[in-house]
DNA sequence: GGATAATAGTTGATTTTGTAACTAACAAGC
DNA sequence: GCTTGTTAGTTACAAAATCAACTATTATCC
C-alpha cells in the first residue's frame, strides 16, 4: 500500500466510509469470539445466535428469532435443525397454532450457553476496556440507532 | 418476542454484546448502499471494495488490496477477474517481479467509481446526520481502534 | 548454483448462503 | 362453508464463500 494521493481535491476516503468501518470493526471483533464457537462447538454464526437468544429469553419461535436477529428464516430453520440434531434444543407444537414451534434449550444446550456466554462476557468487557464508560455507553447508542434497535 | 426473565441474577444481555452490535449496525447501514452497487451496477461487495480501492488509492497489487480490506485472496482474486471482464480495470505484469500483478482501473472504471462513491459520499452524510459532530467523529474514532486500523 | 522455502495469484471441491417455490395451518370475506 | 389470502416453517436449486491444493516466480541458505 503505497499510494495516497487523494488529498487535495478529493474528500472521499474509503476508510472513513461508516459502512466499511462498521464492516471492519465487526469482523475484527468477531474473529476471536468466533474461533470459540466455530472450532470449540463446531457451530455456526447463526447456530449460537439462536442458541444465544434461546438462552438469554427463553421460549422463542423459529420467528421471533429471526426478527430479533434480523436473520432470514431459511438461515434459522437450518441452525434450529442443526441444534436440534446435537439435542441443544427442543421444538414443540403449539396445539393453539399448530404451524407455530416452541423452542427451548436442552440441559446440554444450556450448558453450552452458559459456556458460551461466560466467554462472551468476558470478551466484551475485554472490548469495553479498550475504551472509558462514557465512550463504551455512546458507542453501543450509537450502534443501536444505527442497527435501527431503538 | 416476550420473554425478558434475565434481569436479576443474569447481567448479560445479547443485545449490549459488542461484536453482535457491530454486526446488526453494519448489516443494516450496508443494506441501501448494498441495493445501488448490486442493483444498479450488478457488483458484490467484495468487487465494489476492489473498485473503491483502486479509485481511492490509485494502483495496487492484489496483495495490496487484501491486506487493506482484509479480504481472502481467493476473494479478490475473482473479484478481480470479474472487474477485468467488465473492462473495469486492467492487469500489468510487474517485470520486477513477474508474480505481481499493478491493477489499474480503465477510464470506464473510473466512471463507475466515481459515480458509487457520489452516492457513498451523499449516504454517508445521512448516516452521519444521526449524531452530533463530535459523536460521529468519535464513532469513527473507536470504529477505527475495533478494527486495528490506527 | 542448486535445493528448499516463501510469495502472488489461480483453480477446484466443499460448505454455506440466498432465492423461490413449496406444504401445512390458520384467517377473512362473503 | 368455501374461496382467497396470510403466515410458520421447510426444501430444492443457484450463487457465493471457504479451504486446500496448485502453478509460477523469487528469495534463502548451504
Amino acid at each position: 500500500m503505497t499510494h495516497y494521493e487523494n488529498d487535495e481535491k478529493d474528500e472521499f476516503d474509503l476508510r472513513n466510509f461508516l459502512p466499511f468501518l462498521l464492516n471492519q470493526a465487526a469482523e475484527e471483533s468477531a474473529l476471536e469470539f468466533q474461533r470459540v464457537y466455530k472450532n470449540r462447538y463446531g457451530l455456526l454464526r447463526t447456530e449460537w445466535r439462536v442458541l444465544f437468544h434461546l438462552g438469554n429469553y427463553g421460549e422463542l419461535t423459529a420467528k421471533d428469532i429471526g426478527l430479533q436477529a434480523k436473520t432470514h428464516k431459511t438461515k434459522i430453520s437450518r441452525a434450529v435443525h442443526k441444534l436440534e440434531q446435537r439435542r441443544y434444543l427442543k421444538r414443540e407444537r403449539d396445539e393453539r397454532d399448530r404451524r407455530v414451534e416452541r423452542l427451548t434449550l436442552t440441559p446440554a444446550g444450556q450448558t453450552v450457553y452458559r459456556e458460551l456466554r461466560s466467554f462472551a462476557e468476558e470478551y466484551d468487557a475485554r472490548l469495553t476496556a479498550k475504551f472509558t464508560k462514557g465512550e463504551a455507553a455512546l458507542l453501543r447508542m450509537m450502534l443501536r440507532r444505527l442497527a435501527g434497535m431503538e
